[in-house]
DNA sequence: TCTAACTTGTGAATCAATTCACAAGCTCCC
DNA sequence: GGGAGCTTGTGAATTGATTCACAAGTTAGA
């Protein structure tokens, strides 16, 4: 298959949603111009974005909602759950731990990890705080298939040279630093400060009147 | 000025931090090819980068540290510091709100917003949570250049609309769904949801071996 | 002063993503 | 059945981003 770029994933996912919420509205069929202006793009988009993985539409009638939404679940791998561990048991952590947006989109958190004896036993979000010198063993039981991590930037690198050593294939970081994977396995990092430094610049090198 | 890309944005802050680490540890001189090694990009990527606001370097020799962190700063905006307000006092707005990476950056958390009755006047990540019905207004009297919402998906863009009105020009949203601004106004989403699709996608497609 | 070894800055070339534009397919209704 | 009115799917054209490749500037050392 075709090279998908990063950017046509976002918006199935963009589209993914749309779906569902219309979906339970009970909306039963829609158009590439229906999905174009809900997600901020354009129908020749959207139908370029499907048609990298098939043709799911009717022409002339549109899409099949609930048709689309599975098809699209699919290709996104939302079929099945998928078992996450945090590892870093602080502030932001904590907050993913319980953050509802991701159970409903079928993630588990399965473990939280930390290297503080102060938190390890406790709980954070539902979970017991394991002691981070049993990722390695678990990660390579196979309890977990994403690694999200909420970890200071100076120990982040660590944890991801471990977690991959133990076979992690999938990690999404928050620690404000760059770093690197072997190519098999995929890493997004989301970095707020990096965010923020983007308003900046808008509200700095905005013309006055446009 | 030509429009600079999001993507040439976003590398730039990753060259201010490696300037920033590397020049605390005594480095006063770096070069294209440096900087590229750490960020994950290519020499010719950051001199292009740079290229759209001027030169900075000195040829046969590279940078000075100091210096292009300096001109790096001021092209990113970081001059002043900036205050925000953090609209959405769950467990994310509270995370966010004594996070160390915005004050390392010269962002200061100014104020903090709730609707919840049970949440006004507690103190969040340092700051007294202040009632909602007061944004629009403190924001109107300037008491904030950015607004960081973390919100539930069905109140942002109402909360967006009430900003706007009076008159910030930059948000960042934690809510996972499509708001829409008017062009005058810059506005980025982190939607985790939507990073873990990725990944899952990832996972899901990638070739068993390559 | 001259040469060797670097490294920048930048047009040109390439590669990638988006948009255009239209043939083809579907439904409804007369 | 046939025409009108939609909407998809997709090559072609365009727009945008990245990479190439090299002239020009700088330093160091002989």
């Amino acid at each position: 298959m075709k090279r998908i770029a990063e950017s046509t994933v976002r918006r199935l996912s963009i589209y993914l949603s749309f779906l569902e919420e219309i979906g339970a509205r009970g909306i039963l069929t829609t158009s590439s111009d229906d999905l174009a202006r809900l997600g901020g793009t354009t129908s020749a988009q959207v139908r370029k974005d499907l048609s990298f993985f098939g043709s799911f539409g009717k022409r002339g009638l549109g899409y099949s909602v609930p048709e689309l939404a599975a098809r699209l679940k699919e290709i996104l791998g939302l079929g099945t759950q998928w078992r996450v561990c945090i590892v870093g048991a602080g502030k932001i952590g904590a907050a993913l731990a319980r953050y509802a947006g991701f159970t409903a989109r079928g993630f588990l958190v399965a473990g939280v990890y930390d290297s503080d004896p102060a938190k390890i036993g406790k709980n954070s979000g539902g979970v017991t705080v394991k002691d981070i010198a049993h990722l390695e063993r678990d990660v390579a039981a196979g309890k977990y298939q994403i690694a999200v991590l909420t970890v200071p930037a100076e120990n982040a690198q660590q944890i991801v040279d471990t977690v991959v050593r133990a076979g992690l294939k999938a990690i999404l970081s928050f620690a404000p630093t760059q770093l690197t994977t072997p190519p098999d396995v995929t890493l997004r990092t989301v970095n707020m400060a990096m965010e923020l430094e983007g308003l900046t610049f808008a509200l700095t090198n905005r013309e006055p009147h446009s």
